[in-house]
RNA sequence: GGCCCUGUAGUUCAAUGGAUAGAACGGAAGUUUCCUAAACUUUAAAUCCAGGUUCGAUUCCUGGUGGGGCUACCA
C-alpha cells in the first residue's frame, strides 16, 4: 500500500535533508480532513527537533523531496505543520482497475497455523434467548468473519449452560406442576416452554420466602430455608450422582430447549462449529481443582470446600468446589478452558461475554495461571456492554425482557409494512417478498446493534430504535440494490467496461475520487476491525462508503454520461462499491439484497 | 466501602494525541419529465467540572461529580 512507501520515503527525506534518523512509527500519517485539499497528510511537528526549522519550511522541504521521489504524488500543500499530499488521478484510477475484480480484495489469506477459538452465545437451557443474547450472537458471528478475513482459522464454539441449580429449578417446577404437558401438546416453542417453568418456580419460591419472612426470619435465612430451594438442591445432588429418573427428565427438557434455540439461531443467521456442554466439562474442572489442591495451589477449608486464595493478588478468595462436592460456575469454566485447549491447540481463546463478568474472567485467568496453565495468558475476554431499555436494565422478574423471537417477529412486520407502503413488494412473488422482508428486518436489527462499539453500553428503544432511513442497515442495503440495478442496465446497454479499462488518463471529479478513496480504505478497515475485535469499525465504514456513493450517484450520471471513458470509469466505481458493500455486510453477517 | 467500565448536539452513535469535533434521527427549508426519493441538498444545535503533561487534549494523567456493573456455596 502507498502508506508504507510514504513513511519510508519520509524517513529518507529527513535523513537526507537534515541528517537525522526518525522512527517511522513516530510519523503521523493520516487521511486528509474533508475540508482540506489532499489525500494523505503528514504531521511534521515530531520532526522539528531534527530539522531545526519552522513547521512550514520543514513541511515544504519534505513535500518537495517526496514529490521528486514518488511519481504517485501529483502535488502538495502546506498548512502550518501539516503536509497535505495529493496523489495523481492516474494512481487512483489504476488502483480501481487493478482491484475491482479481485475476489479477495481486503482479505488476507491463511497465515496463521493455530486457530483462534471463539466462544459466543452461551445460553442457559432454562430460558429463551433475549436482546442481550442477540448482541452477543451478532458480535460473535461477525467477529468470526472478521478474524477469518484477517487470515485466522476460527473455531466458533458455543458453551451451553445445561447444568446447575437453575436447571434444577425448572425441572422441579415441571415435576410438580407440569402434568405431563410438552411443547408439542401446548404448541409452545421448546425454550419458551422451559422458561415458563423457570418462572413458575420463582413465583412459588418467592411466595415461600415471603411466608417465612412473615414468621420473623431474615430475608437471607428465608431464602435459604424455603422448602422449594431445598428440593432443588436435592435434585442437583441427585443429578451429579447420575440418578436415572433425574437424568432422563434432564435430557428430555434440555432437548426441548435446544430445539427452540436452533430455530432462533437459524433465523438469526448464526451458527457454530462445535458445541460444548457444561455437563461435559465440570468433571474435568473438578479434576483440575483436586490436582491444584494436591500440589498446594489451592486450599481446603475446615468444612471441606475448596478455594483459590487470591488475596496476595489483591483479590478475594474464590470458591471452586462446595463442601458437598458439587461444582460451581468457575469449576466448569476451568474444565471448559482445558478441554478447549486440548481439542484445538489454539493460539488464543476469545470469550464473547458481557462486561458484568469482567471479574469472573479476571479470576478465571488467575486461577488457571496458578494451576500452571500457560494458555491462561492467551485467554481474551471480549467484554461487551449491556443493552439497556429506556426504563433501564432488562429484568426478567419485572417482565421487561425483550425476547429474541418476539423482536425478530416485530422487525419482520415493520419491514413488511414499510416495504409494502413504498410499493416495493408489488412485483415480487410471495416467497421473494417474505425473503426480502426478512433480509431488511434483520439487516436493520443487526446493523443497529453492531454499529455501536462493543465495549459500550447501548440503549435499545423497541418503539423507536429501528429506523430504515439514515445510518441504518436498510440504507446500506438500498444503496447496494440500486447499484445492482444500475449494473444490470449497464450490461443490457452493452457496456463491457472490463475490456476497455485502459483509460487511466482521465481527470477525476471530486465525487469520483472521494468514492475511490473510500474503497481504498477497505483493507485497512478489515485489519483494524480484526485488531480491535470491533465489528463497529466495519459498520461505520460501510455506512460512510454508501453515503459517499449516494452523493456520487445523485450528482453524476453513469449510463447517461456522454463521454464513453467516463461511463466506463463510473461503472467501475459502482461495481467496486457494490462489491465492497456486500463484502463489508458479510463481515457483519448481514445480507445485501439484489433489489429492494 | 473496594474494584472495573462510562459521561460528546434534544435523542442515538462517530472521531490511531492533530487542523474549523463528524453522522443519523428529530426540528426548519428545498430537490422527482433523467440510472430505484428506503435517496440527495441547505440550515440551527454538543466534548460533565477543575487542574496537569504537550507545539497541540474529546482522547493521556490526577482530583471531583453523574450513570452502569462487579464485589454469591447463582450461572
Amino acid at each position: 500500500m502507498i502508506e508504507a512507501t510514504l513513511l519510508q520515503q519520509t524517513c529518507f527525506a529527513v535523513e537526507q535533508l537534515y541528517g537525522g534518523v526518525i522512527n517511522p512509527d513516530s510519523i503521523g500519517l493520516e487521511r486528509t480532513n474533508k475540508e482540506i485539499t489532499g489525500d494523505f497528510t503528514i504531521v511534521v511537528f515530531p520532526m522539528l527537533k531534527i530539522s531545526r526549522k519552522s513547521p512550514e519550511s520543514t513541511a515544504t522541504d519534505i513535500g518537495d523531496y517526496l514529490q521528486r521521489n514518488m511519481p504517485e504524488i501529483a502535488e502538495f500543500n502546506v498548512i502550518k505543520g501539516f503536509l497535505n499530499l495529493i496523489l495523481s488521478d492516474h494512481y487512483w484510477i489504476n488502483f480501481l482497475y487493478e482491484n475491482v475484480d479481485l475476489p479477495d480484495f481486503g482479505f488476507h489469506g491463511d497465515r496463521h497455523e493455530r486457530p483462534v477459538v471463539l466462544e459466543y452465545s452461551s445460553p442457559n437451557t432454562n430460558k429463551p434467548l433475549h436482546l442481550g443474547h442477540i448482541r452477543n450472537n451478532l458480535l460473535g458471528f461477525s467477529l468470526a468473519e472478521i478474524l477469518k478475513a484477517n487470515g485466522h482459522k476460527v473455531v466458533r464454539v458455543n458453551l451451553v449452560n445445561d447444568r446447575g441449580i437453575h436447571i434444577c429449578k425448572s425441572m422441579l417446577a415441571y415435576m410438580k406442576w407440569g402434568n405431563g404437558e410438552t411443547p408439542g401438546s401446548t404448541g409452545m416453542k421448546g425454550d419458551h416452554f422451559i422458561g415458563k417453568y423457570y418462572v413458575l418456580f420463582n413465583t412459588y419460591y418467592k411466595k415461600e420466602v415471603n411466608d417465612l419472612m412473615g414468621t420473623g426470619l431474615s430475608a437471607e435465612e428465608a431464602e435459604r430455608q424455603a422448602p422449594l430451594m431445598a428440593e432443588a438442591q436435592d435434585i442437583l445432588r441427585k443429578w451429579e450422582a447420575k440418578d436415572s429418573e433425574i437424568t432422563v427428565l434432564w435430557k428430555r427438557m434440555n432437548g426441548w430447549a435446544y430445539h427452540g434455540f436452533d430455530l432462533t439461531y437459524k433465523r438469526m443467521g448464526v451458527d457454530f462449529d462445535h458445541i460444548y456442554y457444561e455437563s461435559e466439562t465440570y468433571l474435568l474442572g473438578k479434576e483440575l481443582v483436586m490436582e491444584g489442591l494436591n500440589n498446594g495451589a489451592l486450599i481446603r477449608k475446615t468444612d471441606g470446600s475448596i478455594w483459590a486464595d487470591l488475596s496476595d493478588e489483591g483479590l478475594d478468595e474464590k470458591l471452586l468446589l462446595r463442601a458437598d462436592g458439587t461444582s460451581v460456575y468457575m469449576t466448569q469454566d476451568i474444565g471448559t478452558a482445558q478441554l478447549r485447549y486440548d481439542d484445538y491447540n489454539p493460539s488464543s481463546m476469545i470469550y464473547v461475554v458481557g462486561n458484568e463478568q469482567n471479574y469472573h474472567f479476571d479470576v478465571l485467568k488467575r486461577v488457571l495461571a496458578r494451576l500452571g496453565k500457560d494458555y491462561s495468558s492467551h485467554i481474551h475476554h471480549l467484554s461487551y456492554g449491556m443493552v439497556e431499555l429506556p426504563q433501564g436494565k432488562m429484568k426478567s422478574r419485572e417482565g421487561t425482557v425483550v425476547d429474541a423471537d418476539d423482536l425478530m417477529d416485530e422487525m419482520l412486520r415493520t419491514a413488511e409494512a414499510t416495504t409494502r407502503e413504498l410499493g416495493k413488494a408489488n412485483e415480487l412473488s410471495e416467497d421473494e417478498a417474505i425473503k426480502l422482508f426478512n433480509t431488511i428486518g434483520l439487516g436493520a436489527l443487526k446493523y443497529f446493534i453492531l454499529k455501536v462499539d462493543p465495549k459500550k453500553n447501548m440503549l435499545f428503544d423497541p418503539l423507536e430504535s429501528i429506523d430504515f432511513n439514515g445510518n441504518t442497515g436498510p440504507f446500506i442495503q438500498y444503496t447496494y440494490a440500486r447499484i445492482q440495478s444500475l449494473l444490470a442496465r449497464a450490461d443490457e446497454a452493452g457496456w463491457r467496461w472490463e475490456e476497455s479499462g485502459a483509460s487511466v488518463q482521465l481527470p477525476l471529479l471530486p465525487l469520483e475520487k472521494e468514492t475511490i478513496k473510500r474503497l481504498y480504505q477497505f483493507r485497512e478497515i478489515v485489519f483494524q476491525a480484526g485488531k480491535e475485535l470491533s465489528p463497529a469499525i466495519v459498520a461505520n465504514y460501510v455506512f460512510d462508503l454508501a453515503k459517499v456513493f449516494n452523493q456520487f450517484y445523485q450528482e453524476l450520471p453513469v449510463l447517461k454520461e456522454e463521454v464513453p471513458e467516463k461511463v466506463i470509469l463510473r461503472i467501475g466505481i459502482s461495481r467496486f462499491t457494490g462489491t465492497i458493500i456486500q463484502r463489508s455486510m458479510k463481515l457483519l453477517g448481514i445480507e445485501a439484497p439484489e433489489r429492494m
